[in-house]
DNA sequence: ACAACGAATAAGCGCATGCTTATTGATTCA
DNA sequence: TGAATCAATAAGCATGCGCTTATTCGTTGT
């Protein structure tokens, strides 16, 4: 699985990392992430097509409004990845993947 | 700190988180890395003076070898942005941080 | 000193990507 | 139906980035 290619280019750019880090604040619409103008409405819609294709965020509409939130289950490749190639670390992160699990 | 920003850059790109994950087998010298002949030596170098600039290698030199090696701590800024922007997740996060002080 | 080897840097090129403006699509309300 | 609002898509452009070849730097050995 290549999950972790579309997440990291994701979350490589800048200006998509703050809108993931926005949503991780709570659920917003498409409207508000716009409305603080320093980036135009279509560059947002964009972003949040890439973080939606790399299974960072979902969306919801309500009427004309399109709210989109973080994935918990979002990050689970990159926890995977550093789990998989921090041999050392393999052990203690054990527990950390179990709990994951629990919250899915 | 936008420790983060260098290293999300830096993994987004799959041939240098190839080299990532081969140095995270064990130690190689630049010249071992080009040896598969996927990528020329000049690439190889480019990749690998990105991944040190990101902190998450280290070098190490002998002779007219330079052997590159994980930096164990590099990937410390990413597990702490992780936990930082998932809310819901810092809690038990907060055990898999203290972990990783103990390791340094 | 000189040749050979390993690695880093320089310069240039093609392509991906993030932005913009313009347009279309979807939904609400008069 | 028509106007207005919110969001997505299209098209175009400029910049960034990863690759290449060519060169330079550093080290070893003859």
């Amino acid at each position: 699985m290549h999950a972790e290619q579309a997440i990291f280019a994701a979350l490589a750019d800048p200006s998509r990392r703050a809108i993931f880090e926005r949503l991780a604040r709570g659920e917003a619409a498409v409207k508000d992430l716009t409305a603080r103008g320093e980036i135009s409405q279509p560059a947002v819609s964009q972003h949040l097509a890439a973080l939606r294709d790399a299974g960072l965020v979902a969306q919801r509409r309500e009427g004309r409004l399109v709210y989109y939130r973080v994935d918990p289950k979002g990050l689970r490749p990159l926890v995977d990845w550093i789990a998989h190639y921090q041999a050392f670390w393999v052990d203690k992160l054990a527990g950390l993947r179990a709990l994951l699990e629990e919250l899915e």
